[in-house]
DNA sequence: GTGAAAGCGCTAACAA
DNA sequence: TTGTTAGCGCTTTCAC
């Protein structure tokens, strides 16, 4: 029998004793230690393979200190968004031959800053999507957790990259579209209260009600899902609004669905316009105008960053602004002049 | 100073000097155990607290021999149906407190096994989804694997849980659907060639064709995502099929937009199908006939059976079939008489 | 009830 | 070039 190590599983000392040579040199061996001797090395290979040996990475990640997996906090597993950016940074990281390990909170905030804790000291990095935390919270645990990649959140730390979406920008955009489509009664269908991104994105509006007086704009509360959307249709059509301005893709489909089953044509009737562009946004009907953020880049750059932090580079960029590009699709259209669907 | 461990952080030392016990006495305060002197663990807790330690899980793991972490391999995390089995892995993984690690082999076949078995060794226990590698490999890499868990895809060793979806009970239903509204002549469009799940469907078609021998059902080549859908256009009109069965809600979508770009309407000219009823199904224009899966059950199914697994308990029930449920909407209708698309 | 010591599987400094 | 030994941070016997 093989078999000789406590856990049952083969371990180096089986592989030291079928070669007949010490731990120390088939550890030697296994990481590519080129002082061994050749034919010690062969034997030593040899026996790893007949015994289908394979390091324990637990063992090794703590004899190294380092574990090649870092952690990833989003707030929603089920939002396009963050499986897009869950996506581009595991794919980015395995490039590297690091693993991602997920930490959703379902939202609940309360468990952002525990959860965040817990991963971090599991991995050998974090990335932090929290959008809910408050900004209290978050630079207090932020020292602990480093090294950090912050998404769509920026702290005091300048040491602390951070990825933001420039939020305020691309829904200004989507207004002025709307604006030059001749809408003047534009309506905001809002993201969940206390969303940073949300914050951002009312940041923008209020820039463009500054510079555009004679626009009426609405505030509805909202939220971040299909759902969301689809209930909203009452207080959209309650508000006179021709433009509306749904706090992303998801909302903004949630809402064409509920107008399309009151009868509601888009555009012609009411422009609707999302922001993110996720997949689905162009295979919409109608296809949906939005703002187009570059979200697999997105993680694909957390890792960049993430990596830089790890070995120690200089940061390659502190922070990074992400300047949504507007995607003028089907959904939004000139006002209507004849039939006004509430007024 | 209370930084003393070689790593920089604060560690079961630095806690133990401080209360004054020993490194045991804090390990055990830590891990709840009662035969500690209360005086003495409350004096061991308040060191903690000032020393916000919290203990390294890297070597809570080396001795216990457990990470509370599993992995999960998918083939494509673009894939919502992968997406909504993680998410229903990690939300119920966590609930026990366990973790989950994801490994994408971005649909590279010949990856899969390697990275299985590199998330394995990380983990407690592995969640596969490997559609596309071989039964060989599958059966020989299985046993080194366990505690394992397999989706869509079965062996021969009767201990190993699978969740399977009836596939082929699916396409058949959606079939029956079509042939109930009239339609005589279907076209499949298929999945990645050697795709698991495609196989099942293609089983289910033959079967369907065996008791419907005057309906005709013309196989086409195909994939899994929205462009293979929006390609097939031209191989779907040349058919002549007036109803389309895709291989799953993504092709589906992708081949209605195309169709819809060609002024070809659904349902009126041709019907469609999808298959997963993904939460985009609803939303498409017109919305999505498709036999629904409860994929996050199966991610929580997932958990549940590898938690019997781990804690060796006799299994559930070691192979689950999920029976999809047939979900008409709108994009099936009643065979065209007059135009017909193609002909 | 508590501490000393062994051990989880590995790497690395140090000796030989 | 190789083996011995000492950790990495923790849990858990085993004595006291």
């Amino acid at each position: 029998m093989v078999r000789r190590s406590a856990t049952g599983r083969i371990g180096i000392a089986d592989v030291a004793l079928k070669a007949g040579v010490s731990h120390a040199t088939v550890s030697r061996v296994m990481n590519g230690n080129f002082t061994v001797d050749p034919d010690i090395a062969a034997r030593v290979r040899a026996a790893a393979v007949e015994l289908k040996y394979q390091p324990n990475p637990v063992g090794r990640s703590l004899a190294l200190g380092k574990t090649d997996t870092i952690g990833i906090v989003v707030p929603d597993l089920a939002n396009p968004t963050f499986q897009a950016i869950l996506r581009g940074l595991s794919r980015a990281a395995a490039q590297d031959g690091y693993r991602v390990l997920i930490a959703d909170s379902f939202e609940v905030s309360s468990e952002e800053a525990i959860l965040a804790g817990e991963a971090r000291r599991r991995c050998d990095g974090l990335v932090l999507c929290a959008p809910r935390m408050s900004d209290a919270e978050l630079e207090e645990i932020a020292p602990s957790l480093h090294p950090l990649v912050l998404i769509n959140r920026t702290t005091a730390a300048p040491e602390i990259p951070s990825l933001v979406v420039d939020y305020g920008q691309g829904v200004q955009a989507l207004a002025e579209h709307l604006v030059g489509l001749g809408h003047t009664r534009l309506a905001f269908l809002a993201g969940p209260a206390g969303s940073a991104s949300n914050g951002l994105r009312l940041e923008g509006l209020a820039a463009f009600k500054a510079s555009h007086p004679r626009v009426d704009v609405t505030m509805l509360d909202g939220g971040s899902d299909f759902d969301t959307g689809h209930e909203a249709v009452d207080a959209v059509l309650a508000s006179g609004a021709t433009g509306i301005l749904a706090f992303n893709d998801l909302v903004a489909m949630g809402l064409m669905s509920g107008l399309h089953e009151r009868g509601v044509n888009v555009p012609a009737d009411i422009s609707v316009t999302g922001f993110d562009d996720i997949p689905f946004a162009r295979y919409t009907t109608p296809t949906l105008t939005t703002a187009a953020v570059p979200i697999a880049d997105l993680g694909a750059q957390a890792w960049h960053q993430m990596r830089a932090l790890i070995r120690q580079e200089g940061l390659e960029t502190p922070g990074t602004r992400y300047q949504p590009r507007l995607e003028i699709r089907a959904s939004s259209g000139p006002v209507s002049t004849s039939t006004s669907p509430a007024r």
